[in-house]
DNA sequence: GAATAGATAGAACGATCAGTCTAATATGTC
DNA sequence: GACATATTAGACTGATCGTTCTATCTATTC
């Protein structure tokens, strides 16, 4: 990829990240990225495209941390684990300014498709990828519906992160996980005692 | 207060509801109002001041709407559900698009204190109101802490409501809320038993 | 060294933005 | 009928927006 495409995905991720997308004007990318109009231009059709694809990065990103993080561990319990306390540390960086896919859900909506498509696919990766750790401890339909809960929580918990400037919350959202897991395994088994 | 002062944060309301704050323009109000845009300017000093009003006006009907619903149950556990039923009923409604509070939050940040203020309000005011209830039900300590992850359901819910188009979302949440305050419970009990 | 491709600065576009000003009109009160 | 207040339509300002265009420059490659 161009050395100056890096640069302006960079420098967009950075300021709508700071002050969300519709604030950002074009001249002040350029500025940042020390990139020229036309050069801009050149790489992306247009600021949706610039949108969609600091979305796009930012996906892989997130989606290459989580997995490192997550596969130094071992049993299913300790992975789902993992994924709160990754979300705790991105709650103590000190650049945490809530998830960049909601922000851009919650600014386009679903009028803009191209963008809020990357916002539910990631969320719909996040909880296929849960679903499936569950499925070590559940039976399937109870891990996709626990799968869902699981992503509520690291959604709530990320925006009250925000909101709370409280970095802690993940811990407790985890807790909060441990429960709904434990009952679930306590009625699954009471449903095999009954039969 | 003024009918035309209504009918602009009536207008105000529906417009930043379904396109966001800053997509939709002076304009587009006045036309929707059907009000002159001095009529405007001597009411709110600025469009930030009409967004504050728009939030200061749907945190009253919200708390309004909630309090009559919750104050039809008797006990807290059916108090508590019914806040989760009240999110349910929220997001079957036509016009759900969000939680407004959490998209002027997603929008603006922190850097309008004015506008960002009201959804933290908004979300301490629901924290408190919940840790109240809890604390029949729990010590205290562990009525807010629950509190707050009961908002955390809260806002996720609403959130992946609107993402997945799911309004059920809000049944199960109150599900893996009920899972959690079991829990708390039960360690509560252990712990006295073992004094 | 010529040719090609990519990047540059900067002017200019038309549109839209929030906000101001003016002058006329409507409404209700004494 | 006079006065005060609220509202009106619409022109206008200065700024900013995303985008296009041109003309110059730099680097690589053959």
């Amino acid at each position: 990829m161009s050395p100056k495409k890096e640069q302006l995905i960079l420098a967009a991720t950075d300021l709508f990240s700071r002050h969300g997308f519709h604030p950002v004007g074009i001249d002040r990318i350029l500025a940042d990225a020390g990139v020229a109009r036309m050069t801009l231009y050149n790489h992306f059709p247009s600021k949706d495209d610039l949108i969609t694809a600091v979305l796009d990065r930012r996906y892989e990103g997130i989606m290459a941390s989580l997995h490192a993080f997550v596969e130094a561990t071992a049993t299913a319990r300790e992975q789902l684990e993992a994924i709160f306390a990754w979300h705790e540390a991105w709650f103590e960086t000190p650049e945490f300014s809530g998830c960049l896919f909601e922000r851009a859900l919650a600014e386009f909506g679903s009028d803009y498709p191209k963008i809020s498509d990357v916002a539910i696919r990631y969320k719909k990766t996040m909880m296929a990828w849960i679903a499936d750790m569950l499925k070590t401890l559940l039976p399937e339909h109870a891990a996709t519906r626990v799968a869902s809960l699981l992503l509520i929580l690291l959604d709530g918990a990320t925006i009250d992160a925000r909101a709370f400037h409280d970095p802690t919350i993940a811990t407790r959202a985890w807790g909060a996980a441990e429960a709904i897991i434990e009952q679930e395994i306590r009625l699954t088994s009471t449903n095999f005692v009954r039969r």
